[in-house]
DNA sequence: GTCGCGCGCTGCATCGATGTAACGTCGGAC
DNA sequence: GTCCGACGTTACATCGATGCAGCGCGCGAC
């Protein structure tokens, strides 16, 4: 059986309380008789059980990460980034998948894993607008995403509009000016499509260039598969094209694809941009120029918010939306010796309330 | 304040302990103190802590699963097989990634963090032949992989020969006779490169076809541009080919992708036989032929020795290898309308001692 | 010289649940 | 009629740690 503290206490010579002061790095304690403990624990392998620590203080040093599934590759690279800053936390992470499931997503705010951990990272693809009251529970929260603010709850997101007008904007600076849309989804607003078309038409707007509807192209699910079908939608349509922005990677990689098959010469005849900087994109042929989202800062910002929850649980905390920085990533489907040069286009995390 | 089972017993009129019986589905106890507790329960919202709980069983509910990283498609699709079968038996799943690094792998099976866990699914990448003993620890493990094998451990892999020979075999019935082999690991053995490329000799071997060394390209990491440069190296060699097996997906899609640039037609000209069956590899176009090694199959397996492990724990039961079904899936990248067709080739997982 | 305080350490209560022993009651077996 | 055992329930100890109060001691301040 493993060790306790007891078993060190007694093989040390000392109080059980004083292996604990030991353990737990309290100062007031002679050189000596730390000395003596920590031979004891070494000779005995010794580790705290965290359980009984947790029972003691409430504090698990586990942290939940729910997201719709992981063999999304978004959704694992940002486990990815979540996993790398709770370990730079001291902290360990679980995942839940929810799969888009309302059910599910309500089961993760309230279910019963609340105790094991001590907060969530909660990225919903089901709760929207009115879900704001689920969302008012007695447990340290971060939201991300679009779908879905409350007042209370702390909250990562991306610029979504800005991001999207420096994409298009880009474009338009390479002298690009019938730009096709990938993955638009008529009629939203809130979500991640209806705030990225938005930013593309206001850089249409900035730069006087019409906006026409012809150069839309729906797609459902923002898979490759619906990317490449969106593409030939629209290259069917007769619509003349010199630029494609596809709503996230995978669309654009789709739309790229068939247009490599339909002997379209990227980025000469064609340039493509795409959303998200997945790690695929750059093993792309040509590599996918990109917006990067700041994936890693959204993991690491939420994961500080959540500590900062944690550590003052009980006070009344204002609560904080930020906004990662983004920037273009340019690379060979829009320039062809761009290959990995990155660019900063725009910085921006200011702090809301 | 969250309810504890004390509050509950108050508010029923009962003991706390019958509290606990309730919770925990002890059969003798009449109805109407059921019932009564159950309203209690429900009127204070009270759920167990877990924590508690834990300290007194020794088991959490929560197990852990090592993987290098998350942002390689093929563990992320792991984590969701894992995370899916450990929800089938009750429990959640702690993800740590140890990104192939030794130091961080040895700390995985001997951190702290055991006490949080009632076992580890483990997929090494540092260790190998000569860490055996690191692995005798007294904690439910089962390994994943074929790095290593310890007579001691449970431990779940695939059948890396047999698949490779069923991969090589289905394109010999195709009727193709110089196969290219892209992801070679030269003078490897014992991992997956070596394994594979066993199991592709022994199918040419079979038929009493050549086995020509020209036809192998070396990939150092498994990736998509590692493919497309091997692939364009083994092009560039002048080599005359029909079919092409790309070690894994990753690989397969990059040469896919090079013999696409060049114009070759898919699979008219060269077939492509890709391994591991990621998500991906069904939206590429032509959706691409692969092994399927059964990763969900694994994960359940894996899930389910662990659960028994813990289950038995003490007691001292025999370890068991499995290995996993396989079977090709065949689609368009090796018969025009083949798409999503799939076709098992073999079936094998005799647990052996 | 006394007081107060910080140091180094201890003992006890406690976190919230479960396991064990044992209680009274009641029905059936002898 | 007595005894036994199953039933429904309870009290108490326990899991392994931490928080708090407090002890004896030495040292500096007044």
């Amino acid at each position: 059986m493993a060790a306790t503290m007891h078993d060190v206490a007694r093989v040390a010579g000392v109080s059980i309380k004083t292996v604990s002061n030991v353990v737990n790095g309290y100062p007031h304690i002679r050189d000596t008789t730390r000395t003596r403990v920590l031979a004891a624990i070494e000779q005995l392998d010794y580790q705290v059980n965290v359980a009984a620590r947790n029972l003691r203080t409430g504090r698990t040093g586990i942290i939940a990460l729910a997201v719709p599934e992981l063999r999304i590759p978004y959704f694992a690279e940002l486990a990815d980034a979540v996993i790398a800053a709770a370990r730079a936390n001291g902290l360990t992470v679980l995942i839940e998948q929810h799969g888009g499931d309302r059910a599910r997503e309500i089961e993760v705010i309230s279910g019963a894993r609340r105790h094991l951990t001590d907060g969530l990272i909660f990225s919903p693809l089901a709760l929207g607008a009115g879900d704001e009251s689920l969302l008012e529970v007695d447990f340290p929260i971060v939201l991300l995403g679009e779908r879905i603010f409350s007042d209370g709850v702390d909250h990562v997101t991306m610029h979504n509009v800005e991001a999207a007008r420096a994409a298009t904007e880009y474009l338009i600076g390479l002298g690009r000016r019938r730009i096709g849309v990938v993955g638009v989804h008529p009629g939203e607003v809130v979500g991640s499509a209806g705030l990225r078309l938005q930013g593309h038409r206001r850089a249409l707007a900035d730069a006087d260039l019409p906006f026409d509807e012809g150069l839309l192209s729906e797609a459902g699910p923002w898979s490759r598969a619906a990317g490449a079908r969106a593409m030939a939608a629209l290259l069917d349509s007769g619509a003349q094209l010199d630029a494609v922005f596809g709503f996230n990677d995978a669309l654009a990689l789709g739309a790229m694809h068939e247009l490599q098959v339909r002997g379209v010469r990227i980025p000469a005849d064609i340039a493509v941009i795409g959303f998200d900087n997945v790690d695929e994109s750059q093993y792309a042929f040509p590599a996918l120029t990109t917006v990067d989202p700041g994936t890693e800062q959204i993991a690491r910002t939420a994961v500080g918010m959540l500590v900062d929850q944690v550590m003052h649980k009980g006070s009344d905390r204002p609560s904080t939306r930020v906004y990662a920085d983004f920037r273009v990533v340019v690379r060979g489907s829009t320039e062809p010796d761009g290959v990995s040069v990155t660019r900063d286009v725009v910085a921006a995390a200011a702090p809301t309330v």
